[in-house]
DNA sequence: AGTTGTCTGGGACAGTTGACCCACTTGGGA
DNA sequence: TCCCAAGTGGGTCAACTGTCCCAGACAACT
C-alpha cells in the first residue's frame, strides 16, 4: 500500500463506509466491513480513526456539509415561476428513483444522528443545509420569473423540503411514479401560487 | 412466572421489543434486552418465536395491522373543510410531539423493512394503512362539511401522508413547533381548495 | 397420586464485534 | 546510502450476539 496523507485516508475510509451503508444499512457498517470495502487492514483503521465512533461523526460531517444536497444540483430557473419549482422537484424526484440508496442512507444517518448522544444537532443541520439549498433554488427561480415571493422564503423553502422528503419516504416504499408526479404537481401549482409578478423596478 | 398462552406471550415480547426500540433503536433490539424489558428467561424467547427474525416480523406486522395510525384516532370533522383538515393535521403534529419516540420508531421500522429481503412489502403496506386513515378523515370531513372533492380522495390522501411525513421528520430533527405549524396552515389551505361546495342533493 | 406435556431457568456454544498491540515494512530526508 | 518514523499485517482480547440444550418445575388431566 502506498504512502497516503492521513486526510486522504480518512475520506477514503468514510467514503467505503458509505458504501457500505448503502449496500447493507448503518448496522452493517462494522470497522471489518469497512476495511474491506477499502481495501485496507483493520490495523489502519484504527490508526486514521481513534475509534468507530469518531469515524461515523466525521462521515455525518462530511454528509452535512454538502454531499447531502446532491440532488438539488444543477437546476436552471425556467421562465415562468410554475415550470421552475416544478422542474426543480422532478429533478429531485429524478434523482431519488436514478439512486433510491442514497436517499435512504440520508434518512438511516438523520436517524442515526438522532439516536445518538452528541449527533442530535447533526440532524438539525442537515435539514438546514436542505433548506439552504431550496432557498438559492426559490430566489433564482423568482428572479428569473420577475417574481416576488409574498411570504418569507426561509417558510417556502421548508415547503419545498416537506414535499421532497414526504414524496421520498413515500417512493421508496411503494414505487409509484405516477402517484409521485401528481403529489409534485399540487405542489408546484400551490407553491408557486405564493409568487407575485413583481410590480416596479424602482 | 404463570402458565401464558402461546399468542399472548408473543404479544408481550414484541410490545417489549417496541419499548427496547423506542429507548434505543432497533440495533439495540437484542434477544436479551427484549427478555429482559419483558421480565422473561431467555429461552422463553425461543420458546415463543422460532428465531429473531421471525419476531421482527411479527413486530412490524402488529404495527401496519393498526397500531400505526394512532396518530389519525379520534378527530371530530368541524362545519367547514378548512378546519377539519386543519384540526387533523394539528392532532398528528400533536401526538408526534407528546411522543416523539413512537414516530421514529415508526421511521426506523420501515427503513428496516425496506432493508430486510422478505419485507419490503411491509413498508409499502404500511403506507397504505396511513393513506386508508387519511382517506376516512377526508370522506368524513367533506359529508360534514357538505362539501366534495374535485380529485380522487386518494390523491388528496397522498398529500396528507406525504405532509404528516415531511413535518414528522423536520420537526424530529429541529423541534420547530412554529415552523410546522406554519407548513400545516399552508397545507389546510391548499388542500381545503380542492373541496367544492355540493351543488345539489338528487 | 401419578403421569404427561407445557413451560422455564441457567448454562453453553460458535460467531462477530470494536479495540488494541507489536513486530515488520517501506518511503523519503539526511 | 542509511536511517527512522509513518504506516501495516496479523494476531489477540473481552464483550456481546443469536441460537440451542437440558434438567427441572408446574399445571392439568387420569
Amino acid at each position: 500500500m502506498p504512502r497516503i496523507p492521513p486526510v486522504e485516508r480518512r475520506a477514503t475510509l468514510v467514503q467505503a463506509a458509505l458504501r457500505v451503508i448503502a449496500a447493507h444499512g448503518v448496522s452493517a457498517a462494522t470497522t471489518r466491513a469497512i476495511v474491506a470495502e477499502a481495501r485496507m487492514s483493520l490495523a489502519s483503521f484504527h490508526y486514521a480513526f481513534r475509534s468507530r465512533d469518531e469515524m461515523m461523526r466525521e462521515l455525518i460531517a462530511y454528509v452535512v456539509g454538502g454531499e447531502a444536497t446532491a440532488a438539488f444540483a444543477a437546476l436552471r430557473p425556467g421562465n415562468d415561476i410554475r415550470s421552475s419549482v416544478r422542474d426543480a422537484l422532478q429533478a429531485f424526484l429524478d434523482y431519488v428513483i436514478s439512486d433510491p440508496w442514497h436517499e435512504q442512507v440520508m434518512q438511516e444517518l438523520v436517524q442515526y444522528a438522532l439516536r445518538t448522544p452528541g449527533l442530535e444537532t447533526m440532524a438539525r443541520e442537515q435539514y438546514e443545509s436542505y433548506r439552504q439549498a431550496a432557498t438559492e433554488l426559490l430566489v433564482e427561480g423568482a428572479a428569473a420569473a420577475g417574481v416576488v415571493w409574498v411570504i418569507p422564503v426561509d417558510d417556502i423553502a421548508r415547503l419545498i423540503v416537506t414535499y421532497t422528503d414526504g414524496v421520498t419516504l413515500a417512493w421508496l416504499a411503494d414505487r409509484d411514479f405516477a402517484a409521485a408526479s401528481r403529489v409534485l404537481d399540487f405542489a408546484a401549482d400551490s407553491i408557486s401560487a405564493l409568487a407575485q409578478i413583481r410590480e416596479s423596478v424602482k
